[in-house]
DNA sequence: ACTTGACTTAGACAAAGTCCAGTGTACGTT
DNA sequence: AACGTACACTGGACTTTGTCTAAGTCAAGT
């Protein structure tokens, strides 16, 4: 993170307090937060800081390609700083939390070209979804 | 959709003229909609349609397994009449457009014990992203 | 220290979706 | 065929998530 911060120095980023505390929330434990989530935790650390610039900032580092955006639930998009290893997700349909997962084999080799419609395939994205251990006891 | 209408009704649905006018734009050409534009196209036969028919009858086909939902984009959701053959996805970055692929490979077996944390996993959605034909053009 | 353009802020705005009270209607019963 | 009622529909208010802007602030090079 702190390696974070000295990345975006060299792209030029002008080191903010704002800027800061995003990049610090989202180094902090490993999760997927929302932009809400952010927010609420950056104002802990700055409590003037406002929405607007968190989703600036996020959207930033997305574009950096420092932090992804995860839309695994239709509700809000979810920001995940492991951007540097591969993986997928495993969602839980009930309660909605999120674990990092690395499939074996390789989705993109398992689209043939007569299922590509003349699309430049670039990425692929795989979602599981089911009932965590936590909601299966209830 | 005639076989769809009869199913619905052997479920105990109340048959509506609103409710006919759903299930018909869905079971027209087989796209991906959003709510608003099975709203505007439910619009076109039946004027006095409200929105909020529209997003409780989609929620109720979702409910009885009759449509999909699909978040490709995080944008609105979208309703998919394709909920009887299991297939995928192939979403243009640019425009938007969605086709349906069905890639070779079982994605369900490359995820091992070890990566599954306890859940009790049942489903996996796979999204390829690329660029269209139409696109590309541009 | 000065300057300046990049950054931040609050709040207005927009899009997608939910909820509710009041009204209407499909359909089983008579 | 008419009735009664539970279910469905409507319009509008409301919520959530996200974007935009004008005016003020500040990081960093000189
Ligand atoms: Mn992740
Ligand atoms: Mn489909
Ligand atoms: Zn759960
Ligand atoms: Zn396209």
């Amino acid at each position: 993170m702190s390696d974070l911060l000295e990345r975006l120095r060299g792209r030029g980023w002008r080191m903010t307090a704002q800027r800061r505390v995003v990049a610090e929330v989202l180094a902090g434990d490993h999760v997927h937060l929302t932009a809400d989530e952010v927010h609420a935790r950056a104002v802990a650390k700055l409590p003037e800081i406002s929405r607007a610039t968190v989703y600036n900032t996020l959207g930033e580092l997305v574009t950096l390609g420092e932090v992804l955006e995860v839309s695994t639930d239709k509700r809000a998009k979810r920001y995940d700083p492991n951007a540097h290893r591969p993986h997928h997700h495993l969602v839980c349909a009930q309660c909605g939390s999120i674990r990092d997962v690395h499939p074996t084999g390789n989705p993109m080799a398992d689209l043939p070209d007569s299922e590509r419609f003349g699309f430049t395939v670039s990425d692929v994205e795989v979602t599981y979804r089911g009932i965590c251990p936590n909601c299966a006891k209830a």
